[in-house]
RNA sequence: GGUCCGUUCGUCUAUCGGUUAGGACUUCAGGUUUUCAUCCUGGCAAGAGGGGUUCGAUUCCCCUACGGACUACCA
């Protein structure tokens, strides 16, 4: 059993989508579990295509989510290169093997000819492929004669390469998540493999790659299945059946309204990011927004993700990366496409929040705490994290919610000072801050039965004091446990900040 | 149009022929928190349709419908 060996291969293409990263995921779960390498490989044989920044985002994105490749562009490894343009002069032996062995053959139509070809078969009401049938109409080595081939390719003419296909062969391979697929080959057309800018096409450079890096698994979207038998064709062709590796096409990421792929526009239009990583498009300048800009955790991201498509028996569905690592199996993966969730995607945030240690998340956040004016000790931060955290999903609000644990409260809860503040409650108050001023070491528990029993003394129901000793403390209707916000406060800002609040709040007494 | 893939609550899904079809998100109702949130309890909510196979089908097979992907000298 040789090790296992899988890759993830993008195009620099433009940003990278969040079903790309799902892939780049599944296919490091599964390489981590079986002791097995990751291989990042560009894939940029289309020029024309090409975007720069795009393959520095997906290294980005991937580091990001915690994704870690043992063989890369980025790292290097005993194949490289593993870009495929820095690749580009072996692929031409491979295309002239192929043609050496009457596989594969020049054609030298025009754009304009295979236009017509397939608008001729259309209106025949036959399937416009360049195929068995149709390419002994067209101009190629098939049908010209050899010294006119040798002719026009000494002259310089353009010409690209296309697979000769059988004209009925069934082609059959067995896909991890589908079981076996079986395609009629008089259904496909013969590929152009090598294109007539010297540069190879995809399904040949790919299957090139896979082979000469010793590619054990491929692990990619669904949207690849239609051209896995041309794949298992050419290792046919190339004699490489028995290194040939193991498929798994993935079910796709799908819109979360209506139907079809999740694309950028419905991230916009919903309002959640479809990209890792905020982006900024070098040639229209259009900024599109990413899930670590949005204030998402990459752990709760991750976590997502491989939720997305895939479940184990015991509904579990929190899970850390080496969690998933250990438990991952392709087996379980379903064949349908998943609809993405926005919604879901924030309880998951939330509950990564929860899980994470506060005191990172309180460095975290320090930034912005700093960038308000605010000063605190880390201790300090990591208290108010403590203290907040469970009222929100994302770590930037606990910043935005938490002004008063840093100031004076400026303003107070309109409607929670009409409702509760009284001339009985401002002076209990009064006594209450006088008490204090004896418990400054004290904790919650003391300071709350003190304040109880106070209020029972006062004949007061506690009730009615509660609310309005929140308001001093905080100026807001709502928040974390009273007397732990009080002790958190520190008791002597506490007594400042109820004195402060008698002044101001006494002026409204009706 | 053709080829291929798919189809369990609104959504993500569990179920390896026999279950009151389970969980989670969302939502609603209670409870805890003398606040808000968290949390707890409970409710609403599903096997696309039709044929088979079988003592018995959500589960296996076929057809139909619907959905999706692909159908470039793009990946």
């Amino acid at each position: 059993m040789s090790k296992v060996r899988v890759r993830f291969a993008p195009s620099p293409t433009g940003p990278l989508h969040i079903g790309g990263v799902r892939t780049a995921l599944f296919n490091y779960l599964f390489a981590k579990q079986q002791g097995g390498d990751m291989i990042l490989r560009i894939e940029d044989t289309d020029q024309g295509r090409f975007v720069p920044g795009a393959e520095q985002y997906i290294i980005d994105s991937l580091t990001w989510a915690g994704i870690q490749f043992d063989e890369g562009t980025h790292v290097g490894g005993p194949c490289a290169p593993y870009r495929q343009s820095d690749r580009k002069s072996m692929y031409r032996q491979y295309a002239d093997q192929l043609i050496d062995a009457g596989h594969a053959y020049y054609a030298f139509d025009t754009p304009d000819e295979l236009e017509a070809m397939r608008e001729t078969l259309k209106a025949g009401g036959m399937a416009p492929q360049y195929d068995a049938v149709s390419r002994m109409n067209m101009k190629n080595s098939l049908t010209l004669p050899e010294d006119e081939v040798k002719r026009k390719i000494d002259a310089g003419e353009p010409y690209v390469i296309r697979i000769k296909l059988p004209r009925k062969e069934e082609v059959r391979f067995h896909d991890l998540i589908r079981g076996w697929v079986v395609v009629q080959t008089s259904a496909m057309d013969d590929k152009v493999l090598f294109k007539s800018d010297g540069m190879p096409t995809y399904h040949l450079a790919n299957v090139v790659d896979d082979y000469t890096m010793k590619i054990t698994h491929v692990i990619r979207g669904e949207e690849w299945l239609p051209s896995a038998p041309l794949h298992v064709m050419l290792y046919k062709f190339f004699g490489w059946e028995a290194v040939m590796p193991k498929f798994a096409h993935l079910p796709l990421i799908l819109k979360p309204d209506g139907n079809g792929k999740l694309s950028k526009r419905d991230g916009d239009r919903l309002g959640f990011p479809v990209f890792p990583l905020e982006w900024k498009d070098p040639a229209t300048g259009e900024i599109s927004s990413g899930y670590r800009e949005k204030g998402y955790e990459p752990e709760a991201v991750v976590n997502m993700l491989a939720l997305l498509g895939w479940h184990t028996s015991d509904n579990r569905e929190l899970f850390s990366m080496d969690e998933l690592i250990q438990l991952f199996s392709i087996e379980k993966i379903s064949k349908n496409g998943a609809k993405f969730d926005p919604e879901k995607a924030k309880w998951f945030n939330h509950q990564h929040l929860m899980m994470k240690d506060p005191k990172v998340i309180a460095q975290e956040i320090a930034p912005s705490i700093a960038e308000k004016g605010f000063t605190a000790t880390d201790d300090y931060l990591t208290q108010v994290v403590q203290m907040v955290r469970e009222k929100v999903n994302f770590k930037h609000e606990i910043t935005e919610k938490s002004a008063y644990f840093f100031q004076m409260p400026s303003h107070y809860d309109d409607q929670a000072v009409q409702k509760k503040w009284t001339a009985q409650a401002s002076d209990f108050l009064k006594t209450f801050a006088e008490a204090l001023k004896a418990h400054i070491q004290s904790d919650a528990v003391t300071i709350e039965a003190m304040f109880k029993h106070m209020a029972t003394e006062a004949q007061i129901s506690p009730g009615a004091l509660m609310q309005p000793l929140r308001l001093c403390l905080s100026g807001e209707a709502g928040g974390p446990p009273l007397f732990e916000l009080l002790v958190v406060l520190g008791v002597e800002q506490s007594i400042q900040r109820i004195q402060q609040s008698i002044d101001t709040l006494s002026k409204n007494i009706h």
